[in-house]
DNA sequence: GAGGCGTGGAG
DNA sequence: TCTCCAAGCCT
């Protein structure tokens, strides 16, 4: 048997039983491959489940506002997929007549929808024959051919977009994508149990030893440290909410007042300095100080302090995205997950926060 | 084309 | 504690 029909076979074998794969319609698929872009099935799983059964159409998902969208995926990080999601659910309701296309072609110029993404709803819903190359098949296929071209450089996804294509399945592409993948995820895995492949005699990594080296990923950037000075500011038992803009993380979502600094800083200094006393005046009085937290992103490392603050004055009332937010209200918010976790732990007033 | 974008699990 | 990474995409 050739390499497309031994992972067919084993996948028959060995596949999950996964609920996204019980449907050829194009937007439930959609909505399971954003959700599952560099996620683990695990996190993923109980976010398809409530998006689908809130949202179990486009033009249900559509009707949302951006803010409801963000709040359900809060948590889930990379929050521009869910942002890129509500914009092309309303483009598919304008210009598609609210049916989600299912060809390559018409998926392909999408927000948010890729070369990865397109193959896989198309092949997925219409069978349409694309091959599907993400981490797993970069894996199985650098191994099993012993490739060593980085993976996250141009060649080398030129490279294994070429060679998956060629090893597709063209009676069964759906089928063949699905197996490759499932085979990566479950048995070529980072550390591969080899000892249980069946796919082990062609291998070439195996026969040379090197498995362990493959695939090869080009070094990533070290990531920056930033230092955020959250201040917690209530009036009339309404907290002080900043909507954050865009050009940096967390987009559009819900967080304290933020003033950072270069450096870890101390409450002093930061009452002495413009950015606060332009914000909260000169007789702002510290109370509990919470910190530093650390948070950590793809690229940045936050070091995250929490201020309670009283006797503040208002100067930041004209500034934009800062708003008062009542007890009730504040749980419809997308916070990330930083601020989500300090409010709802927040030990001095409780707060009742979901999810 | 390189840099940026979240979170949580595994080793 | 630290590194890597998990069904990528956008700018």
């Amino acid at each position: 048997m050739n390499f497309t029909q031994e992972v067919i076979s084993w996948y028959h074998l060995h596949k999950r039983d996964l609920p996204w794969r019980k449907t050829r319609d194009p937007y439930l698929i959609w909505l399971s491959e954003v959700i599952l872009q560099q996620t683990r099935v695990d996190q993923g799983m109980p976010y398809y489940y409530r998006f689908s059964e809130k949202y179990p159409t486009v033009a249900d998902f559509a009707a949302a506002t951006e803010d409801e969208i963000l709040k359900m995926w809060q948590g889930l990080g990379y929050y521009s997929r869910g942002r890129n999601m509500h914009h092309t659910a309303g483009l598919v309701m304008r210009t598609h007549g609210g049916i989600f296309p299912g060809s390559y072609q018409a998926l392909i110029g999408l927000k948010g929808i890729g070369e990865y993404t397109a193959a896989a709803i198309s092949s997925f819903a219409e069978n349409e024959k694309r091959a599907v190359v993400d981490g797993n098949v970069f894996r199985v296929l650098s191994r099993y051919f012993n490739i060593d071209t980085p993976i996250n450089s141009t060649a080398g996804k030129k490279t294994f977009t070429r060679l998956a294509n060629e090893l597709i399945d063209p009676r069964y592409p759906a089928l063949y994508n699905q197996a490759i993948m499932e085979f990566g995820a479950l048995q070529c895995r980072p550390k591969p149990e080899c000892p249980t492949c069946p796919l082990r005699p062609g291998c070439l990594a195996y026969q040379l030893g090197k498995t362990a080296d493959l695939p090869v990923k080009d070094k990533k950037k070290a990531s920056r440290q930033r230092y955020f000075n959250y201040i917690v500011a209530q009036r009339d038992g309404r907290m002080l909410m900043n909507k954050r803009g865009p050009g940096d993380i967390w987009q559009n979502m819900y967080e304290l007042p933020l003033i950072e600094t270069n450096a870890l800083t101390s409450p002093a200094d930061l009452l002495i300095s413009p950015e606060f006393t332009q914000a909260f005046g000169t007789q702002a009085v510290v109370g509990n100080v919470y910190g530093p937290v650390k948070h950590v992103l793809t690229h940045q490392n936050i070091a995250a302090t929490f201020i309670i603050l009283s006797g503040f004055e208002e100067f930041f009332l004209n500034n934009s995205g800062w708003i008062y937010v009542d007890p009730e209200s504040l749980d419809k918010l997308a916070m990330p997950k930083l601020i989500f976790a300090f409010l709802k732990n927040y030990p001095e007033i409780q707060f009742n926060l979901t999810n």
